[in-house]
DNA sequence: GTTGAAAAGTGGCAGAG
DNA sequence: CTCTGCCACTTTTCAAC
């Protein structure tokens, strides 16, 4: 990876963290709360940007707008000569699969599924079980959210150095 | 929850998709592509955040470049007058739980943690078992990503409704 | 950090479906 | 009546200095 040292200081820090709270923020905006122009936010922004700390802007829909109102994590139990290449081909396969982690314990990896109802997600089951080398999975089908995440992905708690601000 | 209808139509699913995409394109850049002027992109926009078909526009942030560089998976298991309202406190209480949701299955909830390193997991996992009603845990500490998920919160696959466009 | 030109955002208004 | 494009006007971006 081209992860440079990167070196982020605490005005870096309250940028990125304005731009996690809204992405659409103005540089005018973010410089005026931290005491910066908007050309000087922009440049480093550019600059995270660039280095890979700030990976893209996005916009959090409501899954269940679009009709995706059944969510679950799936445990993969692989056959011992499981290649992990192989599982990264299948899950780019279903596209009702966003996210897949190879992890510890005795699963070999964890799917996260979104499909539209029960009956869906059943399909989408059977047809990941239809994979040749998937000896087992086991679901956990979400019920309800007690953290809303703002984007599960970018979101982190807060900066490591301080534990105190916390939401 | 004031969920309306809201009937989304083909360029309405468009403009989300190109704001999933990138949050920062332009209304006009939007409407160039699907064949609508920038006010009425702008439209539809604001009619979808009403609708909270859109709920907000985030930045991807590099969790490893903000010194995030362990992500677990942990069942939770409570005992049995366990108040589903008391593990919400509970959760917001851990600046490290980014995601939390009770589940079907053997687990009451299923968190999402991200820390510094192995040792800051440890810590965090003996502050949560430390909780009065929680039982055990069971942890699933992630080794590598299949599938970089856009961005977990709000990506969904594509639209129930066409199943052809898979990335 | 400041300046200035180009681009984008935003609300009013009239017309088409 | 809703949705659109067009047109001003304001704000923001961005590449100079």
């Amino acid at each position: 990876m081209t992860s440079h040292p990167a070196a982020l200081d605490d005005l870096d820090r309250k940028i990125v963290a304005a731009l996690v709270a809204n992405a659409r923020t103005s540089f005018a905006e973010i410089g005026a709360a931290i005491g910066l122009s908007a050309p000087a936010v922009k440049r480093r922004v550019d600059r995270m940007r660039e280095a890979e700390v700030i990976t893209g802007f996005t916009t959090m829909v409501s899954p269940s707008a679009l009709g995706w109102r059944t969510e679950a994590y799936v445990e993969v139990y692989c056959d011992s000569a499981a290649p992990p290449r192989r599982l990264a081909e299948v899950v780019r396969d279903h596209p009702e699969i966003t996210a897949a982690m190879t992890v510890t314990g005795g699963a070999d990896a964890l799917l996260h599924i979104r499909a539209e109802d029960i009956q869906h997600f059943e399909e989408v089951l059977e047809r990941i079980r239809a994979e040749p080398f998937i000896d087992k999975t086991i679901s956990y089908i979400v019920l309800s959210h007690l953290l809303s995440d703002s984007a599960e992905a970018g979101a982190s708690p807060a900066t490591p150095a301080d534990e105190t601000n916390r939401r």
